[in-house]
RNA sequence: GGCCAGGUAGCUCAGCUGGUACGAGCGACCGCCUGAAAAGCGGUAGGUCGGCGGUUCGAUCCCGCCCCUGGCCA
């Protein structure tokens, strides 16, 4: 089986760093897990490493949606196991890295992502907005009690994504996600660290001085602001909201800033709450000065 | 110094002409998560109702004094 390795946990915390170094070590190649650093020009937000940063380990899958696009995580499972292949194939280490966790397992896991449509999505939608989730939530209800009674009345999205699987395919939408089962031989790493609500706050502000503001302005003219998965980026949705379209300051700047630091920590705890349930990830403390030597035992162990 | 408005949950504010604060939004904390996942959704905890007296069977809402904030006039 495939070996891979996968680096996770939540944003901040020098994952991006740690698989650079282990794929060196190990003669490896990175591919990324990251929703956003999917994006093409999203690059200060998502602190996404630098050419000169990547320590001459080759990247995969950063740059290759453009902003207006609509992330899809089953399009996303198909292009990362091309390359885990692909990787694998030339005899080197596939190793992922990310923080999104339904991308990684989307990956990396015995996960099926039954069709869509945009057609009958877009229809769902208009009846959403129309007659409420209660309203389409008795409806599956009565079509799939077993994925009514897992997804709350409140929840339209899901609850419309369940009526679309169930229209297309017929079939029942399996509103749980399965075990944890991966389709490679993968070791997991996580990362954590004690004071990531202090680095988050200072993260932001570098972004800030690194010039986020003008990328956002220069995603504009790209469609950022009506981009649905991209205009609603950590630090890009509220900036945006500061900005006019011509680009000019309209808003409050500060608060903008102070918004995202705080949207940021809440994020992290819910990456936090979303890996923990893993019994898989072997847990590393970021800020141990023994950190790579800790992972490459861990990855040794494994074999 | 005088007049007016206001002091209610961490923040911004609701609050039947007195009868246990119905509070709400945001935040915080906890959790959920199968094609937008940096998204979406849920649960929980927070209030001496500025202070002290008084009226009343009973006062956040009535009276008096005091403190604080904003505005107006001196």
């Amino acid at each position: 089986m495939t070996r891979v390795v996968a680096v996770v946990g939540p944003t901040a915390t020098g994952k991006s760093d740690l698989a650079v170094a282990l794929a060196q070590q190990l003669d490896g190649e990175i591919v990324n897990a990251d929703s956003m650093q999917l994006y093409a020009g999203m690059d200060i937000g998502t602190a996404k490493l630098a050419e000169d940063e990547r320590g001459g380990v080759p990247h995969h899958l950063l740059d290759v949606w453009p902003i207006g696009k609509s992330a899809a995580v089953a399009e996303y499972q198909r292009l990362a196991r091309e390359r885990i292949a692909e990787i694998a194939g030339r005899g080197r280490l596939p190793v992922l890295v990310g923080g999104s966790g339904l991308y990684l397992r989307g990956a990396l896991d015995r996960l099926e992502f039954p069709g869509e449509s945009p057609a009958v999505r877009a229809r769902l939608y208009g009846e959403l907005d129309e007659l409420g989730p209660g309203a389409l939530h008795e409806r599956l209800a009565a079509r799939d009690p077993e994925a009514a009674a897992a997804i709350l009345p409140s929840n339209g999205r899901r609850i419309v994504r369940a009526l679309e699987v169930i229209e297309l395919t017929g079939q029942p939408f399996s509103a749980r996600m399965p075990a944890f089962e991966s389709v490679y031989d993968t070791v997991f790493l996580g990362l954590e660290r004690a004071d990531l609500d202090e680095r988050v706050e200072r993260r932001v502000h570098r972004m800030m001085a690194l010039g986020f503001l003008d990328e956002v302005r220069a995603l504009l003219p790209l469609g950022l602001r009506g981009s649905p998965t991209a205009g609603k980026a950590l630090g890009y949705a509220q900036l945006l909201a500061a900005l006019a379209d011509d680009g000019h300051v309209s808003g409050n700047l500060d608060e903008a800033v102070e918004i995202t630091v705080r949207a940021t920590r809440r994020f992290v705890r819910r990456q936090r709450s979303w890996f923990r349930r893993d019994p898989r990830v072997h847990w590393l403390d970021a800020a141990d000065p023994g950190l790579v030597g800790a992972a490459l035992t861990l990855v040794s162990c494994a074999s």
